[in-house]
RNA sequence: GGCGACGUAGCCAAGAGGCAAGGCAGGGGUCUGCAAAACCCCGAUCCCCGGUUCGAAUCCGGGCGUCGCCUCCA
């Protein structure tokens, strides 16, 4: 089935079908660098992350970049303020960021450009610009002429007579048009600039972003996103500019997430608010699944709020999918295959086959990432169903080593499936947990003969078994007081009949 | 003022005219030395009022409510 996306500029769903497949060139607006990163960012990045993987998935090959504003009036401010300078402050801003979205599991794009890094490319613009009466010098500021481009509003579906109607700033006198805007600004004094034929300055904003696009993936695109807070002014301008100088189309794909509220405010999250849940104090709270999980359960284009319940609820719904493919793992790892399949394996091959293309439907339909997320849980329930009976030797589960293929395949199937959206389903153990874990067999009579050498996962599955005998000779204290100094070091332990299961506990 | 979204159980949320997915929370049960996890069972006059249709959460009209954008912004 093809996949169908929301083109904000024609405001309907569209087959997708780039330029040159397979190649798709993605361009995601990046972040000003003015302070870090707050969850409303991770929700857009998060879901421009799971566009690339599920085109990715789906066959395409996508070149990926994103860019870091390090140039603005609110960095310039900030720097000063701080007595630093710009570099430094980009440098700390974007290393932190990148550490974040790691955390999160957001793929690295291809290219992060900078736009000073780009100045040369931006002027070129300016000057093409000039050159066709696009656009007009007036004391060292180059403003674009938007009465010369006809298609001047299609992407915020405004005419200019609609945007002025609203506006909100009072219009500087030497421009020719109220709408009109700059695409480079004379440098004031203090401020960072750079030579140019109009004398020093420093970019407007909205360049940047056509000059490193075209700089990286040529003068068309099949993607640009961005939250649609940047609908208008910055990507409309971005088409202007890019279209009236190249004369082609810029874009094919406008794709835009709505914004993530605070629980509570009224107003959307943003820095310059202060109404905001840094990337860095939700990761303290939440597991990156969790959070994952919970920027994906609404659709994309549907504003969504910050909610500690929510996102609590989400972090364990993580856990239960996490949960099956555990339990697929414990089972796999003790029972041989026997070659055969029982009635129970062959239905669990069959809804994961049923789930693998309802689930590629529900991202295929414009990334519906709450269909897929419901898909993937019925998946897991059937999972955990049939490992459960396995587990309990239920005589309807049937036997375990006629369950292990399908198990097997449904566990790679939850994993895949799991991993178009991002999520790891895996909690390492930390190395934390490793050291702890030698001083425990050395206090702990009981495991005196253990072996602590080797992974930590294996470390721990003969602490298991040693627990394991305790339990045998019925010696419960012993065996309790294992499972709660696990407990402390943040491992939980979980009996079965045919032995116990360790699991990292959740956050 | 202009343009545009959205309103589905306590909460989050999908839904391409034909018996309303999924998750979280809650209640009951199974399993179990205890604990934990998992499994099973339990929940909706789809904001209101009209209309179209054999049939509407879905289409049309009108309300009410919430939100976004109209040069800081993911």
């Amino acid at each position: 089935m093809p996949l169908y996306v929301t083109n904000t500029l024609t405001r309907r769903k569209e087959r997708f079908e780039p330029w040159e497949p397979p190649e798709v060139r993605m361009y995601v607006c990046g972040v000003n660098l003015h302070g870090p990163a707050h969850v409303g960012h991770a929700r857009s990045y998060v879901f421009f992350d799971v566009v690339r993987r599920h085109l990715e998935w789906s066959g395409y090959r996508v070149r990926h970049v994103q860019n870091f504003t390090d140039i603005e009036d609110k960095i310039i401010a900030r720097a000063q303020r701080e007595g630093r300078t710009l570099e430094d402050l980009a440098r700390e801003y974007i290393e932190r960021f990148l550490r974040e979205m790691d955390a999160l599991n957001v793929l690295r794009a291809h290219h992060y450009p900078r736009a000073t890094e780009a100045i040369p490319e931006m002027v070129r613009i300016v000057e093409g610009l000039l050159a066709k009466g696009h656009a007009y010098v007036v004391d060292g500021d180059v403003y674009f002429r938007v009465t010369s481009d006809p298609d001047y509003g299609k992407l915020s579906g405004r005419s200019l007579e609609e945007l002025q109607a609203g506006a909100r700033v009072e219009v500087d006198p030497r421009k020719e048009h109220p709408m009109d805007f700059a695409l480079w600004k004379a440098a004031k004094p203090g401020e960072p600039s750079w030579p140019s034929p109009w004398g020093p300055g420093r970019p407007g904003w909205h360049i940047e972003c056509s000059a490193m696009s075209m700089a990286y993936l040529g003068p068309r695109l099949d993607v640009h996103g961005g939250g649609e807070d940047v609908i208008f002014p910055h990507h409309e301008n971005e088409i202007a500019q890019s279209e009236c100088f190249t004369g082609q189309p810029f874009v094919k794909y406008w794709l835009h997430n709505a914004h993530l509220r605070m629980e509570g405010q009224a107003e959307r999250m943003t820095r310059s608010l202060g109404n905001v849940v840094w990337i860095a104090d939700a990761l303290a709270r939440y597991r990156p699944d969790g959070i994952r999980l919970f920027l994906l359960s609404s659709h994309y284009r549907t504003p969504m709020t910050w909610r500690d319940d929510a996102v609590a609820g989400a972090d364990r719904a993580a856990s239960h999918l996490r949960a099956a493919v555990e339990a697929a793992e414990t089972l796999l790892r003790r029972t041989a295959p026997s070659g055969r399949a029982s009635g129970p394996a062959l239905q669990l091959r069959e809804k994961t086959a049923r789930v693998r293309a309802a689930f590629r439907s529900a991202l295929d339909d414009d990334f519906d990432t709450p269909g897929a997320i419901a898909h993937l849980h019925t998946l897991a329930a059937e999972v955990n169903r049939l490992a459960d009976g396995i587990a309990k030797q239920l005589p309807e589960a049937g036997r375990p080593e006629d369950a292990v293929e399908a198990v097997a395949e449904a566990r790679d199937t939850l994993r895949e499936l799991a991993g178009v959206l991002g999520l790891r389903l895996a909690e390492p153990v930390p190395a934390s947990v490793a050291q702890a874990l030698r001083r425990l067999l050395e206090e702990e009579t009981a495991l005196r003969d253990v072996d602590g050498q080797g992974p930590p996962e294996a470390v721990l599955d003969r602490i298991l078994e040693a627990r394991q005998r305790a339990r045998e000779r019925r010696d419960f204290a012993t065996a309790d007081r294992i499972r709660s100094r696990l407990a402390e070091l943040g491992v939980s332990v979980e009996d079965y009949p045919g032995g116990s299961r360790w699991r990292v506990r959740d956050s």
